[in-house]
DNA sequence: ATCAAGATTACCT
DNA sequence: GGTAATCTTGATA
């Protein structure tokens, strides 16, 4: 079954976080969100990213410099960086680059893999769901995290743990990666940053 | 101490 | 297409 093959591939290292937050951005498409909790496991591969740099780019919540909020973002590329907006949703990103760089991913979309009623009951408060409905279980960055149980206490999680990490994959071509600019933000919007697979169903906006 | 804004979502017309 | 929901943080005084 393809679900066992997943599960068999190798972890991403400190390695592969430890570089710009573009070439992750792009790279993370395709790869194998891995979240456990209780013995259960739930897996959803990444298929819309976004890459924040606070160097460059003003809409970064690092751009203003470190903050208790944002420390974790500062840190080494490697670990989750989980916050909560508009006093309703947590947002998680990978953390990239070297130490005080100040540079993030932020997962908007993920396409899910495996139990979906668990999702679903996350979501919508019931198991049973529409095909309709499945397209809108992880299709943005708060969706991903209610969904996925990720909240305060998963801010500053190593992705090289046993907890949260992501699995490598199959790159996706060129050919069916999309780049463009970011949604949400008011600064910096002309940063073509944001990254997704062509066609994917999954994905949170045209 | 006060206040505005926010890397969003759901629901309304 | 418009907007309410809901709360934490960071800036300013």
């Amino acid at each position: 079954m393809e679900l066992n093959k997943i599960k068999k591939a190798e972890k991403l290292d400190k390695n592969f976080y430890t570089r710009d937050p573009l070439t992750v951005a792009r790279e993370l498409l395709g790869k194998i969100f891995v979240r456990r909790e209780n013995g259960i496991t739930l897996l959803g591969k990444i298929v819309e990213t976004e890459a924040y740099d606070g160097a460059t780019d003003e809409s970064a919540h690092s751009y203003n410099g470190k903050t208790k909020r944002n420390a974790v973002m500062f840190e080494e590329g490697g670990v989750l960086y989980v916050y909560f907006t508009y006093g309703v949703h947590f947002c998680a990103n990978v953390v990239t680059g070297q130490k005080d760089e100040g540079t993030a991913v932020l997962l908007r979309a993920f396409e899910p893999l495996n139990n979906f009623d668990l999702l679903a009951e996350r979501r919508f408060n019931k198991s049973d769901i529409t095909e309709k409905e499945k397209l809108n279980l992880t299709n943005g960055p708060g969706k991903i995290c209610q969904a996925f149980n990720i909240k305060r206490s998963e801010n500053g999680i190593s992705l090289l743990g046993n907890q949260i990490y992501i699995l490598n994959s199959e790159p996706v071509s060129d050919g069916m990666t999309v780049q463009t600019t970011r949604i949400g933000i008011k600064k910096s919007t002309e940063l073509p940053w944001r990254f997704y697979i062509r066609n994917n169903p999954f994905v949170s906006k045209k």
